[in-house]
DNA sequence: TCTGTCGTAACAATTAACGTTGCGACTGCC
DNA sequence: GGCAGTCGCAACGTTAATTGTTACGACAGA
């Protein structure tokens, strides 16, 4: 598990759109998000096309172009991050289908299909406890 | 996330053990289960090893070899399982170190760092409410 | 028209999980 | 004592997802 650090990163670039907007600036780029977050700047790209997609964000082309967000902070739930960044599911099931002619192999599936879930809504509730604003006041507590 | 189905093999393994010994056998054998599972005996060994290291399995060598459970299904979670199976954190931090000159790429790792804790923490909480036992019955009660 | 940035495709690099083969080690049974 | 069945484990290939990188067209303000 976790080879995966899109929410991390996602989080990251919201809370720095965030403050900058605090700072009287219009946009944020790709760049200096990057820059921040020491990658590459498509990578931020793809990962605010996404948050963009679900209305998190918005991006501006041309001239003068960037991101800014769609939201305040308060309004935004690490859950709608996740959802937004997070394809699968947490736990995936067996990669080939177990043997059907076994009591086991049959039944596994939908036993660990209903407990994966609810215990992926547990998870779900638990983003949903903490906001964006959140994360920025943590990272602004942080000491240096 | 989750191109993981190690706790799914292991639970279908540990229930698979668990009805074949309640059915009379002694032990059970990594190729009998990797036939349920639809998967390489080795990928059961290895799992089952784990398992073994954490005080869930036990494994006899030479003739009339296998596996057996050191312990009932009602004393195994699937957090017990969890713990034992998958190495790293759920949500992982930036690969590379954030730029430590920016507010943010400084204090974004402490902040997520609690953030995610608390989350996993809950996760745990979750898996330790559901025992083999419960996914054992789950299992043989799935229509056919 | 020029410039800076997004949008996106294409591909390489990296990593983890999974699958497979091979072979030595072990032990009950003949 | 030898045989047969299974584990233990190393080695390597395969697959898939993420991440990193390069390239280039599209867009819009100056």
């Amino acid at each position: 598990m976790s080879a995966n650090s899109r929410l991390t990163i996602a989080a990251h670039a919201l809370a720095w759109i965030g403050l900058y907007q605090r700072q009287g600036h219009e946009v944020a780029t790709s760049e200096q998000i990057a820059t921040s977050a020491n990658t590459n700047p498509v990578v931020i790209r793809r990962l605010l096309g996404e948050l963009r997609r679900a209305g998190l964000v918005e991006s501006r082309r041309g001239a003068g172009a960037g991101w800014s967000l769609a939201r305040e902070l308060e309004s935004m739930t690490l859950l709608d991050v996740y959802e937004a960044v997070e394809p699968g599911p947490l736990f995936a099931m067996h990669r080939t289908t177990p043997d059907q002619e076994c009591v086991v192999g049959h039944g596994i599936q939908p036993a660990m299909q209903g407990i994966y879930e609810g215990i992926e809504e547990t998870l779900r509730q638990e983003l949903a406890r903490v906001t964006l604003e959140n994360v920025l006041r943590d990272v602004l507590a942080a000491p240096r």
